[in-house]
RNA sequence: GGAGGAGUGGCAGAGUGGUUUAAUGCAACGGUCUUGAAAACCGUCGUACUCGAGAGGGUACCCGGGGUUCGAAUCCCUGCUCCUCCGCCA
């Protein structure tokens, strides 16, 4: 959420923001900040009251000492009058600051100057293509989920029998595969620097709050309401709040996780041809990467984590472009977001593998995850991107790899695997 | 799930209704001394909001929420977490 400083002490840059998010009511900007008046002259009012009633007790305190009783109780009447005062302000100080925080929760982030106008996925910018060849594949090769029947890597069906729709059953070498990739990625990311983490797959409302899936994507989460807990949509959510209510030391930046975790999300309402197979599912599993900087390293270490995760995707020989996302696309709490999309040659879509996004002080207000900086503390900036998702480069490399004798497996997935060829 | 105990600053740990503006110790930071270091000594040392050009001032916060009182870390209610014992259990 941005800070109410930020807004009015930059209140054009904020309404050229929202502007390029297509954000359809920016009346709330003065709405914010008329109401922030309000509870800045409420505060001043009630503080001043709680100054005069503390002085009273301390006197009362000191007349009880001296034994003026009758004086001590004229003042206690005194303070007493002014406690209805002293409640209602209170609450409507209360009522101010949770309005103004519900309002705040639904103003997006502000976009970096340099992310492209623009109101769907049409209007991304390809920052990097892929300028070398594409698969060329016969006319008889097959979608990701004919291959899979054919090789029994994963069964769909299955999945709906024990669980429902979008829950595929990984076998066999399928299964190993999963278990290949998930290591291979948390090697390459440990092997860069970053710590591995194995979190709860559940966390609380405080937690869904902090990354900002609450409220924005309440419908998008399973939810128990019995224990009041979330499955998580990401590990980025249990990752990130590793540091919520945190006041790191300077020298601690930069603080680099990776964790393995499946995704649990609803996707409601989406069905059809372009969802079939392992393009859409409700639970897969994913690697991320998270990172904690100073506001000054932010987006070098943004493109740091760009050229990682383009590295993996070398390694798995898969051909990918990186697009800029436009203003209208890009998510809710993110500043700036880049998203993979790797080519998957038999259905000859791009599919989208990984979104690496600097949220600036987004999440970290909303964490109060701050350090130290000199005398005063300063929000950090929190950053994240997926390294990779399993389910559609599993689809890509079923798809691109087919050949007469199976599917083939890329070079530096074999040690893990142990095996060459699906077949 | 049952019974009992406990939650105070980065850590340890005092504090059961009014100089608590939370003692003291440790750690940390700055300084004096020293060739350097250690020791010693002096000083600084929570967070948030708010007023102020600044110096500095005000308010709130002792696990969360509510209550009693002129006044609450302290008393009451409630929730959460941790510890001990019992039960159940991969």
């Amino acid at each position: 959420m941005l800070q109410l400083n930020f807004i009015r002490e930059q209140k054009e840059r904020v309404l050229i923001g929202l502007q390029k998010r297509n954000f359809t009511t920016p009346q709330v900007i003065e709405d914010l900040l008329r109401m922030d008046d309000e509870r800045r002259q409420t505060q001043a009012d009630l503080n001043d009251l709680q100054a005069e009633n503390n002085r009273i007790s301390k006197e009362i305190g000191d007349l009880f000492k001296e034994g003026k009783r009758a004086e001590a109780d004229a003042l206690k009447n005194t303070v007493a009058a002014s406690k209805e005062t002293v409640k209602s302000l209170e609450e409507k100080l209360k009522n101010l600051e949770s309005e103004i925080d519900n309002l705040l929760l639904s103003v997006p982030n502000i976009p970096h100057e340099s992310v492209p106008h623009g109101k769907t996925a049409d209007d991304n910018e390809v920052y990097r293509a892929w300028d070398r060849s594409l698969p060329d594949l016969p006319a008889d090769a097959l979608p990701h989920w004919e291959l899979a029947t054919k090789y029994n890597v994963f069964d769909l069906e299955l999945g709906t029998k024990l669980t429902g729709s979008g829950f595929p059953v990984y076998r066999g070498k399928g299964a190993k595969l999963q278990r290949s990739l998930i290591s291979f990625f948390l090697d390459e990311n440990t092997a860069a620097g970053y710590e591995e983490i194995l979190p709860p797959h559940m966390v609380n409302a405080d937690s869904a709050r902090a990354t900002g899936q609450l409220p924005d994507k309440e419908g998008q989460m399973y939810y128990m309401e019995r224990d009041d807990l979330y499955m998580i949509p990401t590990a980025e959510v249990p990752v990130t709040n590793i540091y919520r209510d945190v006041i790191l030391e300077e020298n601690q930046f930069p603080i680099k996780l990776t964790a393995y975790t499946p995704c649990f999300r609803r996707e409601a309402g989406s069905y059809g041809a372009h969802v079939r197979g392992l393009n859409r599912v409700h639970q897969f599993d994913k690697v991320e990467i998270v990172r904690f900087e100073h506001p000054d390293h932010s987006y070098a270490a943004l493109q740091e984590m760009l050229e990682h995760v383009a590295g993996l995707l070398d390694k798995l020989e898969l051909p990918y472009r990186i697009l800029k996302l436009c203003g209208g696309d890009m998510g809710f709490t993110s500043a700036l977001t880049y998203d993979f999309e790797v080519y998957s040659a038999a259905q000859k879509r791009w599919l989208e593998v990984s979104s690496v996004s600097n949220f600036e002080t987004y999440q970290s207000n909303r964490m109060k995850l701050r350090f130290r900086d000199g005398k005063k503390t300063t929000l950090a900036h929190t950053l994240n991107g997926s390294a990779l998702a399993l389910a559609r480069i599993v689809a890509a490399l079923l798809e691109n790899n087919q050949t007469p004798e199976g599917i083939v497996i890329p070079q530096h997935l074999r040690r893990y695997t142990g095996f060459e060829k699906i077949d």
